[in-house]
DNA sequence: GGTAATATCTACAGTCGTTGTAGCTTCAAG
DNA sequence: CTTGAAGCTACAACGACTGTAGATATTACC
Protein backbone atom coordinates (compact mmCIF):
# COMPACT_ATOMS: atom_id res chain seq x y z
CA UNK A 1 0.00 0.00 0.00
CA UNK A 2 1.50 3.13 -1.06
CA UNK A 3 -0.32 6.35 -1.06
CA UNK A 4 0.28 9.83 -2.78
CA UNK A 5 -0.15 13.07 -0.71
CA UNK A 6 -3.39 13.79 -1.87
CA UNK A 7 -4.63 10.22 -1.39
CA UNK A 8 -3.12 10.25 2.13
CA UNK A 9 -5.29 13.75 2.52
CA UNK A 10 -8.49 12.46 1.36
CA UNK A 11 -8.23 9.43 3.67
CA UNK A 12 -7.17 11.33 6.56
CA UNK A 13 -9.47 14.64 6.08
CA UNK A 14 -6.18 16.68 6.17
CA UNK A 15 -4.87 19.27 3.39
CA UNK A 16 -2.15 18.35 1.43
CA UNK A 17 -0.10 21.49 3.11
CA UNK A 18 -1.21 20.18 6.36
CA UNK A 19 0.76 16.87 5.98
CA UNK A 20 3.70 18.76 4.37
CA UNK A 21 3.90 20.93 7.39
CA UNK A 22 3.71 17.97 9.86
CA UNK A 23 6.47 16.86 7.86
CA UNK A 24 8.52 20.10 8.37
CA UNK A 25 8.01 20.26 11.95
CA UNK A 26 8.90 16.27 12.37
CA UNK A 27 5.77 15.35 13.88
CA UNK A 28 6.01 13.11 10.81
CA UNK A 29 9.20 11.34 9.66
CA UNK A 30 10.41 12.93 5.87
CA UNK A 31 8.39 10.90 3.53
CA UNK A 32 10.03 8.05 0.84
CA UNK A 33 10.20 10.12 -2.32
CA UNK A 34 9.10 8.48 -5.62
CA UNK A 35 11.83 9.04 -8.74
CA UNK A 36 10.06 12.03 -9.55
CA UNK A 37 10.16 13.28 -5.83
CA UNK A 38 6.91 12.90 -5.03
CA UNK A 39 6.11 11.55 -1.94
CA UNK A 40 4.90 8.36 -1.12
CA UNK A 41 3.10 6.72 2.48
CA UNK A 42 2.77 3.36 3.85
CA UNK A 43 0.55 2.18 6.25
CA UNK A 44 2.51 3.26 9.18
CA UNK A 45 2.41 6.74 8.50
CA UNK A 46 -1.11 6.62 7.31
CA UNK A 47 -2.22 5.38 11.39
CA UNK A 48 0.01 8.42 12.49
CA UNK A 49 -1.49 10.75 10.77
CA UNK A 50 -4.97 9.59 11.92
CA UNK A 51 -3.55 10.06 15.62
CA UNK A 52 -2.33 13.20 15.02
CA UNK A 53 -5.93 14.81 13.00
CA UNK A 54 -7.76 12.47 16.19
CA UNK A 55 -5.82 14.06 18.42
CA UNK A 56 -6.16 17.44 16.91
CA UNK A 57 -10.21 16.75 16.47
CA UNK A 58 -9.95 16.19 20.43
CA UNK A 59 -8.41 19.44 21.22
CA UNK A 60 -4.59 18.22 22.02
CA UNK A 61 -1.80 20.61 20.81
CA UNK A 62 0.68 19.48 18.52
CA UNK A 63 3.04 19.07 21.39
CA UNK A 64 0.98 17.30 23.35
CA UNK A 65 0.01 14.98 20.50
CA UNK A 66 4.28 14.54 20.07
CA UNK A 67 4.33 13.21 23.21
CA UNK A 68 1.76 11.09 23.38
CA UNK A 69 2.90 9.82 19.94
CA UNK A 70 6.58 9.41 21.90
CA UNK A 71 4.61 7.69 24.58
CA UNK A 72 2.38 4.87 22.03
CA UNK A 73 5.92 3.97 20.84
CA UNK A 74 7.32 2.94 24.29
CA UNK A 75 4.54 0.58 25.05
CA UNK A 76 6.45 -0.99 28.03
CA UNK A 77 6.14 2.73 29.60
CA UNK A 78 3.86 3.75 32.61
CA UNK A 79 0.63 5.50 31.11
CA UNK A 80 1.18 8.42 33.70
CA UNK A 81 1.73 10.81 31.85
CA UNK A 82 -0.73 10.21 29.33
CA UNK A 83 -3.48 10.53 31.31
CA UNK A 84 -1.63 14.11 32.86
CA UNK A 85 -2.14 15.26 29.41
CA UNK A 86 -5.24 14.14 29.04
CA UNK A 87 -6.77 15.49 32.48
CA UNK A 88 -4.81 18.63 31.86
CA UNK A 89 -6.56 19.27 28.21
CA UNK A 90 -9.86 18.19 30.35
CA UNK A 91 -9.38 20.94 32.80
CA UNK A 92 -8.32 23.40 29.94
CA UNK A 93 -11.62 22.22 27.69
CA UNK A 94 -14.03 22.92 31.57
CA UNK A 95 -12.94 26.35 32.14
CA UNK A 96 -13.54 26.82 27.94
CA UNK A 97 -16.79 25.85 29.20
CA UNK A 98 -17.49 27.72 31.92
CA UNK A 99 -16.54 30.87 30.17
CA UNK A 100 -18.26 30.80 26.88
CA UNK A 101 -21.74 29.98 29.15
CA UNK A 102 -20.69 32.93 30.81
CA UNK A 103 -20.23 35.34 27.49
CA UNK A 104 -23.69 33.06 26.27
CA UNK A 105 -25.89 34.40 29.06
CA UNK A 106 -24.07 37.87 28.73
CA UNK A 107 -24.95 38.06 24.68
CA UNK A 108 -28.23 36.47 25.03
CA UNK A 109 -29.27 39.31 27.81
CA UNK A 110 -27.44 41.73 25.53
CA UNK A 111 -29.86 40.56 22.29
CA UNK A 112 -32.96 40.08 24.46
CA UNK A 113 -33.09 43.51 25.76
CA UNK A 114 -32.65 45.35 22.45
CA UNK A 115 -35.69 46.12 21.03
CA UNK A 116 -34.88 47.57 17.70
CA UNK A 117 -34.94 50.98 17.74
CA UNK A 118 -31.78 53.45 17.18
CA UNK A 119 -28.23 52.48 17.80
CA UNK A 120 -28.84 55.71 20.38
CA UNK A 121 -30.77 53.27 22.87
CA UNK A 122 -29.30 49.76 21.78
CA UNK A 123 -28.66 47.61 24.70
CA UNK A 124 -26.01 45.94 22.84
CA UNK A 125 -23.88 49.10 22.08
CA UNK A 126 -24.40 50.22 25.71
CA UNK A 127 -23.01 47.12 27.40
CA UNK A 128 -20.04 46.57 24.76
CA UNK A 129 -19.15 50.49 25.84
CA UNK A 130 -19.87 49.58 29.96
CA UNK A 131 -18.51 46.53 31.47
CA UNK A 132 -20.42 47.37 34.38
CA UNK A 133 -24.03 46.49 32.88
CA UNK A 134 -22.71 42.94 32.81
CA UNK A 135 -24.21 40.54 35.19
CA UNK A 136 -20.98 38.31 35.06
CA UNK A 137 -17.77 40.05 35.85
CA UNK A 138 -16.04 36.67 34.62
CA UNK A 139 -15.56 37.12 31.03
CA UNK A 140 -11.95 37.57 30.78
CA UNK A 141 -11.14 35.17 28.33
CA UNK B 1 -6.82 64.14 31.58
CA UNK B 2 -3.96 62.88 29.67
CA UNK B 3 -2.69 59.64 30.30
CA UNK B 4 0.61 57.85 29.01
CA UNK B 5 0.32 54.62 27.00
CA UNK B 6 1.12 52.48 30.36
CA UNK B 7 -1.13 54.50 32.68
CA UNK B 8 -3.64 53.95 30.04
CA UNK B 9 -2.57 50.19 29.36
CA UNK B 10 -3.34 49.74 33.28
CA UNK B 11 -6.41 51.43 33.93
CA UNK B 12 -7.96 49.05 30.31
CA UNK B 13 -5.95 45.56 31.80
CA UNK B 14 -4.35 46.06 28.40
CA UNK B 15 -0.61 45.99 27.32
CA UNK B 16 1.15 48.49 25.95
CA UNK B 17 2.00 46.67 22.69
CA UNK B 18 -1.55 45.62 22.39
CA UNK B 19 -2.60 49.63 22.34
CA UNK B 20 0.15 50.24 19.76
CA UNK B 21 -1.28 47.23 17.92
CA UNK B 22 -4.73 48.91 18.17
CA UNK B 23 -3.16 51.79 16.51
CA UNK B 24 -1.32 50.23 13.39
CA UNK B 25 -4.36 48.31 12.81
CA UNK B 26 -6.10 51.47 12.89
CA UNK B 27 -8.84 50.75 15.19
CA UNK B 28 -7.63 53.93 17.49
CA UNK B 29 -6.59 57.28 15.55
CA UNK B 30 -2.70 57.92 15.91
CA UNK B 31 -2.59 59.24 19.65
CA UNK B 32 -1.00 63.00 20.53
CA UNK B 33 2.45 62.89 20.98
CA UNK B 34 4.31 64.63 23.56
CA UNK B 35 7.74 66.92 22.38
CA UNK B 36 9.48 63.59 23.45
CA UNK B 37 7.36 61.85 20.86
CA UNK B 38 5.90 60.06 23.73
CA UNK B 39 1.54 59.34 23.39
CA UNK B 40 -0.71 60.81 25.15
CA UNK B 41 -4.45 59.68 25.39
CA UNK B 42 -7.31 61.54 26.48
CA UNK B 43 -10.87 60.47 28.19
CA UNK B 44 -12.53 59.67 24.27
CA UNK B 45 -9.76 57.46 23.46
CA UNK B 46 -9.82 55.82 27.08
CA UNK B 47 -13.84 55.16 26.60
CA UNK B 48 -12.81 53.53 22.77
CA UNK B 49 -10.22 51.67 24.34
CA UNK B 50 -11.91 50.26 27.05
CA UNK B 51 -15.45 49.16 24.70
CA UNK B 52 -12.78 47.65 22.02
CA UNK B 53 -11.15 45.15 25.44
CA UNK B 54 -14.20 44.21 27.09
CA UNK B 55 -15.56 43.83 23.23
CA UNK B 56 -13.19 41.15 23.09
CA UNK B 57 -14.12 39.50 26.40
CA UNK B 58 -17.17 39.29 25.00
CA UNK B 59 -15.84 37.34 22.36
CA UNK B 60 -16.37 39.82 19.24
CA UNK B 61 -13.50 39.86 16.72
CA UNK B 62 -11.50 43.12 15.98
CA UNK B 63 -13.94 43.64 12.44
CA UNK B 64 -17.02 42.94 14.58
CA UNK B 65 -15.66 45.64 17.31
CA UNK B 66 -14.56 47.92 14.61
CA UNK B 67 -18.31 47.46 13.17
CA UNK B 68 -19.70 48.18 16.51
CA UNK B 69 -17.46 51.09 16.80
CA UNK B 70 -18.47 52.69 13.48
CA UNK B 71 -22.17 52.16 14.62
CA UNK B 72 -21.93 54.03 18.01
CA UNK B 73 -20.66 57.07 16.25
CA UNK B 74 -24.07 57.35 14.43
CA UNK B 75 -26.98 56.94 16.88
CA UNK B 76 -29.15 58.15 14.87
CA UNK B 77 -28.89 54.46 12.59
CA UNK B 78 -31.15 51.44 13.42
CA UNK B 79 -29.23 48.90 15.42
CA UNK B 80 -30.33 45.95 13.89
CA UNK B 81 -26.90 45.34 12.22
CA UNK B 82 -25.16 45.52 15.76
CA UNK B 83 -27.88 42.90 16.81
CA UNK B 84 -26.95 41.08 14.14
CA UNK B 85 -23.12 40.93 14.69
CA UNK B 86 -24.83 39.93 18.60
CA UNK B 87 -26.51 36.71 17.29
CA UNK B 88 -23.66 35.52 15.01
CA UNK B 89 -21.50 35.71 17.73
CA UNK B 90 -23.96 33.61 20.10
CA UNK B 91 -24.52 31.40 17.75
CA UNK B 92 -21.04 30.88 17.35
CA UNK B 93 -20.41 30.35 21.12
CA UNK B 94 -23.64 28.18 21.30
CA UNK B 95 -21.45 25.91 18.41
CA UNK B 96 -18.43 25.85 20.49
CA UNK B 97 -20.11 25.13 23.70
CA UNK B 98 -21.49 21.89 21.77
CA UNK B 99 -18.15 20.84 20.47
CA UNK B 100 -16.63 21.28 23.50
CA UNK B 101 -19.24 19.36 25.15
CA UNK B 102 -18.73 16.73 23.39
CA UNK B 103 -14.78 16.68 24.06
CA UNK B 104 -15.41 16.69 27.41
CA UNK B 105 -17.30 13.51 27.49
CA UNK B 106 -14.76 12.11 25.51
CA UNK B 107 -12.32 12.84 27.47
CA UNK B 108 -13.77 12.24 30.74
CA UNK B 109 -14.92 8.94 29.19
CA UNK B 110 -10.82 8.13 28.24
CA UNK B 111 -9.77 9.51 31.73
CA UNK B 112 -12.18 7.22 33.38
CA UNK B 113 -11.06 4.04 31.65
CA UNK B 114 -7.44 5.11 32.00
CA UNK B 115 -6.95 2.36 35.29
CA UNK B 116 -3.15 3.11 35.34
CA UNK B 117 -0.80 0.65 34.22
CA UNK B 118 1.54 0.43 30.72
CA UNK B 119 1.25 2.88 27.58
CA UNK B 120 0.30 -0.82 25.77
CA UNK B 121 -3.14 -1.29 27.27
CA UNK B 122 -3.86 2.81 28.23
CA UNK B 123 -7.10 3.46 27.26
CA UNK B 124 -5.94 7.12 26.15
CA UNK B 125 -3.39 6.11 23.68
CA UNK B 126 -6.24 3.92 22.61
CA UNK B 127 -8.54 6.29 21.83
CA UNK B 128 -6.48 8.77 20.35
CA UNK B 129 -5.36 6.28 17.55
CA UNK B 130 -8.70 5.02 16.36
CA UNK B 131 -11.68 7.27 15.78
CA UNK B 132 -14.04 4.53 15.89
CA UNK B 133 -13.85 3.70 19.84
CA UNK B 134 -15.21 7.52 20.43
CA UNK B 135 -18.76 7.41 21.20
CA UNK B 136 -19.54 10.70 19.51
CA UNK B 137 -18.45 11.78 16.00
CA UNK B 138 -19.31 15.25 16.04
CA UNK B 139 -15.39 16.63 17.33
CA UNK B 140 -14.64 17.45 14.19
CA UNK B 141 -12.78 20.77 14.69
C1' DG C 1 22.47 69.70 38.20
C1' DG C 2 23.69 64.66 38.02
C1' DT C 3 22.56 60.04 37.92
C1' DA C 4 20.04 55.95 37.94
C1' DA C 5 15.82 53.56 37.34
C1' DT C 6 11.84 53.23 34.80
C1' DA C 7 9.00 54.07 30.76
C1' DT C 8 8.57 54.78 26.04
C1' DC C 9 10.02 54.75 21.25
C1' DT C 10 10.56 52.04 16.54
C1' DA C 11 11.01 48.04 13.96
C1' DC C 12 10.67 43.53 13.52
C1' DA C 13 10.39 38.42 14.76
C1' DG C 14 7.72 34.85 17.00
C1' DT C 15 3.46 32.47 18.59
C1' DC C 16 -0.13 28.46 16.95
C1' DG C 17 -1.87 25.66 13.41
C1' DT C 18 -2.71 26.00 9.53
C1' DT C 19 -3.98 27.98 4.64
C1' DG C 20 -2.90 30.27 0.39
C1' DT C 21 0.04 31.67 -3.43
C1' DA C 22 3.38 31.64 -7.38
C1' DG C 23 5.90 29.38 -10.49
C1' DC C 24 7.63 25.40 -11.47
C1' DT C 25 7.77 19.78 -12.56
C1' DT C 26 5.62 15.25 -12.79
C1' DC C 27 2.12 12.06 -13.59
C1' DA C 28 -2.09 9.69 -15.59
C1' DA C 29 -5.63 9.59 -19.14
C1' DG C 30 -7.15 9.94 -23.69
C1' DC D 1 1.55 13.79 -27.61
C1' DT D 2 -1.09 16.77 -25.33
C1' DT D 3 -3.79 18.38 -21.73
C1' DG D 4 -5.07 18.88 -17.12
C1' DA D 5 -4.65 17.47 -12.52
C1' DA D 6 -1.64 16.78 -8.86
C1' DG D 7 2.77 17.45 -6.84
C1' DC D 8 7.01 20.16 -5.77
C1' DT D 9 9.51 24.28 -3.08
C1' DA D 10 9.60 28.50 -0.89
C1' DC D 11 7.43 31.88 1.20
C1' DA D 12 3.58 35.11 2.83
C1' DA D 13 -0.77 35.62 5.31
C1' DC D 14 -4.24 34.74 8.84
C1' DG D 15 -5.85 36.69 13.99
C1' DA D 16 -4.67 38.85 17.82
C1' DC D 17 -1.45 39.60 20.03
C1' DT D 18 3.40 39.10 22.62
C1' DG D 19 8.32 39.52 22.93
C1' DT D 20 12.82 41.46 21.80
C1' DA D 21 16.69 44.72 20.86
C1' DG D 22 18.56 48.89 20.96
C1' DA D 23 17.77 53.72 21.29
C1' DT D 24 15.55 57.84 23.62
C1' DA D 25 12.59 60.17 27.33
C1' DT D 26 11.00 60.98 31.68
C1' DT D 27 10.93 60.85 36.67
C1' DA D 28 12.70 60.41 41.37
C1' DC D 29 16.10 61.15 44.36
C1' DC D 30 20.45 63.15 46.12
Amino acid sequence: MSLSIGELARRTGSKVQTIRYYETIGLLAPAGRTAGNQRRYDRATADRLAFIRHGRALGFTLDEIRSLLALSDRPELSCEAADAIARRRLEDVERRIGQLESLKSELSRMIEQCRGGTVADCRIIEVVADHALCLDEDHAG
